[in-house]
DNA sequence: CTGTTAGCGCCTTCAT
DNA sequence: ATGAAGGCGCTAACAG
């Protein structure tokens, strides 16, 4: 089990600067002497109880405004054991595709009256496991855990310190325990984008298999296989080129692939960053995309429909990703559903210029 | 002053399901007990204070080591007033602009040790008032308010119910008080682009100003013109075209200005995705890019270094925003420093083929 | 150096 | 329909 790097010292405010504002705010005690009934009457307004008398809590209400009263979620968070807070933990929020997960992930927690901690991990296993302490520490109710770096080991740890846990793009059960989680069907993706091109005529279709250890990537080029072999088609060993996932190396590769391979009419790239790498390539190479080489991509991003010809791609439901995560992880906490569920949402071919 | 639409209903989750993993935590009363020591002794070593003895402090780290304890940040922030969370609010996190700011502001707060919550309003004012109440009860110990849509009388009320708050592309001040700000020098970004192209040969330069409301198209436009005038010129009315800020409508607006002005060598765009748009129209009216026609976009999204020509554009420093916002936040909250400090944040004109 | 006492603001249980 | 007493887990302010 790896050691957390320690967690960083807190930061104590200023007294004085923290009781400015915090310091003179009306407390229910305030409230209910102002409306003149005890704590207890004011404590079944506030919750929004149906045993209190419509005059008793008109004056309630009242004595509220006129103090401009909040109740504090921490003292009820100590007396009821939740919180109302929920953990989201990303590698990166400014990725796009974390972005757009965060964005599901916050939709339906505010939808549900959450609040949402945002934390990343930059993919380092150290911070990982920092920053799902310091949320331990916050008592949040559950978590949302993104491309998680842990071992298993870690993992499991993990899992037992939340009331509440789902992965999202990662797996992981130990005997007698599984966890909830929300996948994507890359198997799928890589039929889709076979699939779109056989039936456009192609027969000769490459793979840019992005980086070597990539799951997606395993399971895209697996999609690509099978639905080459259904139409009896086995794609030549040199058909399949790797590299890192970003447009220089795309061009790279498509370069090595294309020269090696002059008779592929078709390509289809790990992810869209390498698609506009086979773009660039292709000029180099004086081939029109789509005439000479279709292409197509994967992921969407926004890149994608603004280059020239805007990209055929496999979009990620990124977004829906992030709320059903969060839909998993509500039932969750609310006792409506065990944990061990699983998710596998379906990516969507998008049809433009490059493959039309 | 406007009403926030009511809060959503806070979802109770069962209690069995919280029991399960929150029930049977240790406490510092178990620790105390585990280490024969009063609770006294053993906040004093968590909190790392340094009158505690060797032996005792061990004998207290080997109890909560044994025990698996983590202090409670709820009943800590109950205790001390000071919840070690902030707020931040933005428009939209799905947005790469706000995606980048919010990766500095929580990068900033994560070295100082604390947690962020994330909330979005959809540049809806009814919900930022929602969520800016929602922050209220979890007694965030500030917040960094994005674009904020609200109005004068509302933000002041908003403001006054934090210990601190710091906005980031927006100004306001009242009688005897001014709120810190994060503010970036778009007039400055004008005058960049421009002088930019001038060094370049260009004189008939023609601006595409965004949507006629916009603040910062506003600046850039005033920066544009002053620093024409600055050698002397006085660019016509007619080169200066308003559209919406994509690149649909960048293509036609550049369509508009380019088939009424002729004669213009360079084009300065209130965005990278209007400039997108002029390369689409300079493909349908078959002018080059940059030989016949010179492109400057502003904010440098990701795309503008995979489309071709690469744009040249005015890099907003985003990641420094955020980051400054937060610096800002914390300095106020420890007290280091006093509301209404204002840091302007200058663009960076990055150079790619479009404009070379 | 260590322990005792008294809350922090709210909710739960049990009375009335 | 309303109230009184006690506790959630921790720390501040004082003793010793």
């Amino acid at each position: 089990v790896s050691e957390p790097t320690g967690p960083p010292d807190r930061a104590i405010p200023d007294r004085a600067i923290v009781d400015r504002a915090i310091g003179d705010r009306a407390t229910i005690v305030d409230v209910a002497r102002e409306a003149g009934v005890s704590t207890m009457t004011v404590s079944r307004v506030i919750n929004d109880r149906d045993d209190v008398s419509t005059t008793t809590r008109q004056r309630v209400l009242d004595a509220v405004e006129r103090l401009g009263y909040r109740p504090s979620g921490i003292a009820r968070g100590l007396a009821t054991r939740h919180t109302g807070t929920l953990g989201l933990v990303v590698p990166d929020i400014a990725n796009p595709f974390f972005a757009e997960v965060a964005r599901g992930v916050e939709q339906v927690a505010y939808a549900r009256g959450y609040n949402v901690f945002l934390c990343n991990t930059d993919e380092d296993p150290f911070r990982e496991l920092d920053v799902l302490g310091s949320l331990e520490e916050k008592r949040v109710d559950g978590i949302v855990l993104c491309s998680s770096r842990l071992t298993g080991e870690d993992l499991q740890m993990v899992v037992g310190a939340y009331p509440a846990v789902v992965l999202v793009n990662r797996r992981a059960s130990w005997p007698g325990q599984q966890v909830s989680a929300v996948l994507v069907d890359d198997v799928m993706g890589g039929h889709l984008a076979v699939a779109h091109l056989l039936d456009r005529g192609h027969r000769m279709i490459g793979f840019l298999s992005g980086p070597a250890g990539s799951h997606s990537g395993q399971e895209r080029l697996a999609g690509y296989v099978a639905e080459m072999a259904s139409v009896g088609l086995a794609p030549e060993q040199g058909w399949v080129e790797p590299g890192a996932p970003t447009a220089e190396q795309g061009c790279a590769a498509a370069l090595r692939l294309l020269r090696s391979h002059p008779e592929l009419t078709a390509l289809i790239c790990y992810n869209d960053l390498v698609a506009v790498g086979v773009l660039r390539a292709c000029r180099e190479l004086g081939r029109r995309v789509p005439g000479d080489l279709a292409l197509v991509g994967f992921d969407d991003i926004p890149a994608a429909a603004l280059v020239t010809p805007a990209l055929t791609t496999c979009r990620i439901p990124r977004h829906e990703l992030g709320a059903k995560a969060m839909g998993l992880l509500l039932d969750q906490i609310c006792g409506e559903t065990v944990p061990g569920g699983e998710v596998v949402l379906e990516p969507e071919l998008v049809v433009r210029a490059s493959a039309p």
